[in-house]
DNA sequence: TTACAGTGTTCATTTTATTTAACATACTTG
DNA sequence: CAAGTATGTTAAATAAAATGAACACTGTAA
């Protein structure tokens, strides 16, 4: 299944951080041997030192070993700006792409929220699983009891089971882009 | 941020699948005492090891500290611009949305193809659908037989089955947020 | 050129993980 | 009850990983 090899991933990891074997090793709290030989495989490192290791990317074990994992008609496919189906209300825009595409597995959307939208006081809670990342704008999201202010480029990932809530008190429209699983539009 | 109780974790994974210690050890190919020290985190194993130990159950390294994860519910849910993970080599971005929630359904990516950019002659195919709107900037992709241009404001939803490219000819960096499902990354 | 700061690698030593072989406890079952 | 066979834990011996201090190499500035 999986190749695992862990040098490779961190030499690749760190390479994409720009990082040399010695700054990394300053960051994580190691010597730089320890990296060199991590790199090299000429160890299996214990899961406390590549946890301590990675923590100077950083980089949690997931991310980690996920990483190792993937290194991997008729229908309508582009759709135009002009061309989504927008099913929001008003100024709140909702716009379905891939509206026709039969039993989708997603929702991808682009959404535009004016300045006072609000899903409501009654939270949101549904099965699946929802992300998003904002484009222009900020808005105010609150999932469970924790609320967070997103700006652009910013983005979130949660399960669609916990309460949540979106709100835009500021005084520009905000602009995200956003996919939910299983399709919901 | 994340407990990552190894030994509990492990203790529980195994329970889960009715296993003794020493009846895991025999699968895993190692000795009960290790599992022994290993649930009650007198050591931090190494990764040869404790894979050794999880092909036992059988559970790969990522599933395992997934769990952890989750069982230390302390899902991180908005991630900032950045802090998200860039997959992508050289100027080529691929920033991963929820990159360390456990068992995604869908991979939600920041991608980012500078001038030249492309995925190459051979065709991508894989099961699953893909969608994606872009940002700034302008792209070529190709769908099967199909060519489209698409520019800012523009998306597509398809088939990943359909083989497809995705190429930027034009001088300026193209920015898209993408959604697949299943997770590729 | 020389000196210097950066890079990754190597080796002897120290620290830590793993094995081996015992131990104590609990539960059968004859 | 006693003998047998599970269970998980532990101590000392062994194997492996992490450290500390070198080395060789590169590029750059004086």
């Amino acid at each position: 299944m999986t190749n695992l090899d862990i040098g490779a991933s961190l030499k690749a990891v760190r390479k994409l951080k720009g990082l040399s074997q010695r700054e990394l090793a300053k960051r994580a709290g190691v010597t730089n041997s320890t990296i060199s030989m991590i790199e090299k495989n000429s160890v299996s490192p214990s899961v406390s030192s590549l946890k301590k290791v990675l923590s100077g990317i950083p980089m949690s074990l997931v991310e980690f070993f996920s990483i190792g994992e993937s290194a991997s008609s008729e229908q309508k496919i582009v759709y135009r700006a002009d061309e989504l189906l927008d099913i929001g209300t008003g100024p709140l825009e909702f716009k379905v792409i891939g509206r026709d595409y039969p039993n989708r597995a997603m929702s991808v959307m682009s959404e535009t929220y004016p300045p006072g939208a609000d899903t409501g006081e009654e939270m949101l809670k549904h099965v699946g699983e929802e992300a998003a990342m904002v484009i222009t704008g900020k808005f105010e999201l609150t999932v469970g009891d924790e609320i967070f202010i997103l700006e652009a480029g910013d983005s979130y990932y949660f399960n669609s089971e916990l309460p949540h809530r979106f709100r835009n008190p500021f005084d520009e429209p905000c602009h995200l882009v956003s996919a939910t699983t299983p399709a919901n539009f």
